[in-house]
DNA sequence: GAGTGGTCTAGACCACTGT
DNA sequence: CAGTGGTCTAGACCACTCC
C-alpha cells in the first residue's frame, strides 16, 4: 500500500562512478555521518577513497552542490550546508500598512513592514533607494493597462540588515510617472525611506488601494541576483510580482521582488468564510 | 541617473576562460542571436571557435544550464530553453472549495480545484493517491500541536495531464489519523478522488476550516522530485506547506506540496479593508 | 554510421585560507 | 608554507539521436 512511490531510490548498477559517489556521500550526510557545518573530506581523501581521479570527484561534490547540500569553500574545504536563518514575509503586511496611512507622520516613521516582517526595529536595517525613469516594455504595460513606451518611475529598493552584507530583497518597483508626478516629492528618492511606505506614498496622490495580487514563481538566480543576494551554488530564488490595484481598479504600482530562496518565507493566509448553518 | 544597478556586468579581464565563454554566449542569447529553442554551436565548433579543450567548453555550458538559460539533450544539441507555459495555483481555490462543499454529490463529482486552476477539465487530468500510515517527526507534530509519534494518516497524491509523463505538483498530506477514522471511508485511497476534495471530506467528520495558512520557500529540486517532475538541470522548485485550520483552531490537515517552478505561478490576492472616511 | 553530448583519466599549475 | 579547492589540457571511449 505504499510501494510505488517510494522505489525509487533504485541502486543504479554500473551507474556513472560521480552518481554512485554523490549517492554514497549523501547518504552518509542524510544518515548524520556528516552534521551540518561539518566539513567533509577533502577531495584528495575522497580520491584515494573512492579510487578515481580528482575531476571524477569533483563532478560528485558539485552535484551534491547543486543540490544545495554541501558548500565548497576555496582554500577551506566543503562542508553541509546548514539550513539559513528563515526572515517571513507576511502578506498581512499590506493591511497593516494600509491602516497605518490615517497616524500621524511622527507614528508613520517608527516602523516599517520590513521591520515588521523581520522583528527587527529601523536601527538594525540599512535602506537604498534609487529612483530613475524608463519606458513601459510589452510587459510592464499590459500590466498597467498604458500603452507600450509609457514613461514610468522606476525605484529600485535594497534593504539590508546592518549585521549583513547581502540584503534581505531586491525590488523594483514602477509607477506611471505621470502618476506619480501629481507630487513632485514622490520623485525623488531623498525622501526614502517615507514614513509609512508606498501606500501612505499613493495616499498623497489621492490612491486608496483595494487589493495586493502577488504571483509567485521560483527559479534560479540569474548571476546578477547570486552576487548581490550572496547566494551560492545550489540555491533558488522567490521572484514575486506584486501587483496594487487602486479602488478605481487601475493597477497603480508594479513591484518585481527577488528573494533568497534559502532564508525567506513567504506566508499568506486565506481566510474562509463560514457556513451559515 | 540610471548607473549604480547596470553597471554589474563588468567584463573581468582575466577571468577564468569558462567565465568568459559562458558571459559571450550569455551575451550572445541575450542579443537574440540565438533564440529560444535554437540549437547553439556543437562543443566541438565551441571548442575550435574559443580555443579551449573540451572540458572548458563543457564547464561554460554548464554554467548556462545551471541558470537555465540552456538546455543540454544528449546525442542532439544544446538548446536555448522556451519559458514553459505557466500553470496558476490561486489561493481562491480554497473558498471555491468550502463554498462547494454543501453542494450535492453530483455537482461536487463534475469538478475539482486542480481543474479550476488549470482550466481543464476532469478527463484531460489523472489522479493517483495512496495512503498510509506514518508517527509524527518534532516537525510534524509541532505544527499539529500534539505529542511526537502520534499516528497520522499519511496521503500521497499527484496529478498530471494526461497529455504528459510528469505530474503537476507532488503533494505529501497528514491529517490525524484518529481524527480521519472518525469517518472509515477517509482511510482508503480507493475512495479518490473524493468528490468536493479534502474539505468536504473533513465536512464528513464535522469539520469546518476557518483559514488556511501557505508558507512558501523556493530551493533546488532533490534527485527524487527532479525526476518526478521531469524537472532539467537550471530549475527549482516552490515548496509549499499548506496548513488548514479548522473553526475550533486545531490545526487539522497539513500538505507539502512541491511544484515546479519553471511551470507554476502561485498567486495570492489580499483584499484591504476600505478607509472609513 | 555520422553527429553530438557524457564520462573519465593523469597530471600540471593556480588561488585562497589559515598557521 | 601546508592544505585544500579551482582551472585547464589532451585525449580515450561511451551513449544517445537521427538519418
Amino acid at each position: 500500500m505504499d510501494s510505488q512511490q517510494q522505489t525509487r531510490t533504485v541502486v543504479h548498477k554500473l551507474a556513472k562512478q560521480y552518481e554512485r559517489i554523490a549517492d554514497d556521500l549523501r547518504a552518509k550526510i542524510r544518515a548524520g555521518e556528516h552534521l551540518p557545518g561539518d566539513r567533509i573530506p577533502t577531495e584528495d581523501a575522497l580520491k584515494t577513497h573512492y579510487k578515481v581521479s580528482a575531476p571524477t570527484i569533483r563532478h560528485a561534490v558539485g552535484v551534491l552542490e547543486a543540490e544545495g547540500l554541501v558548500q565548497r569553500q576555496h582554500g577551506r574545504g566543503t562542508f553541509v550546508r546548514k539550513p539559513r536563518a528563515k526572515v517571513q514575509r507576511t502578506a498581512e503586511r499590506y493591511q497593516w500598512e494600509k491602516d497605518r496611512v490615517k497616524l500621524s507622520d511622527e507614528e508613520r516613521r517608527t516602523t516599517g513592514a520590513t521591520e515588521r516582517d523581520t522583528g527587527r526595529d529601523m536601527s538594525a536595517l540599512e535602506f537604498y533607494a534609487a529612483y530613475d525613469s524608463v519606458f513601459a516594455n510589452a510587459d510592464l504595460a499590459a500590466v498597467f493597462d498604458v500603452s507600450e513606451g509609457t514613461k514610468l518611475l522606476h525605484r529600485v529598493y535594497r534593504t539590508r540588515l546592518k549585521t549583513e552584507d547581502a540584503p534581505l530583497s531586491l525590488i523594483d518597483s514602477y509607477i506611471v510617472h505621470d502618476v506619480a508626478a501629481r507630487n513632485p516629492d514622490l520623485l525623488l528618492a531623498d525622501n526614502e525611506p517615507w514614513p509609512g511606505g508606498t501606500q501612505h506614498q499613493l495616499y498623497t496622490i489621492g490612491i486608496e488601494l483595494d487589493h495586493i495580487r502577488e504571483e509567485l514563481t521560483a527559479r534560479p538566480p540569474t548571476v546578477d541576483e547570486a552576487q548581490q543576494l550572496e547566494l551560492s551554488a545550489g540555491t533558488a530564488v522567490i521572484a514575486l510580482r506584486k501587483i496594487s490595484v487602486a479602488t478605481t481598479g487601475d493597477v497603480v504600482e508594479v513591484s518585481d521582488v527577488v528573494l533568497p530562496g534559502d532564508r525567506t518565507v513567504a506566508v499568506y493566509t486565506t481566510q474562509l468564510t463560514r457556513w451559515d448553518d
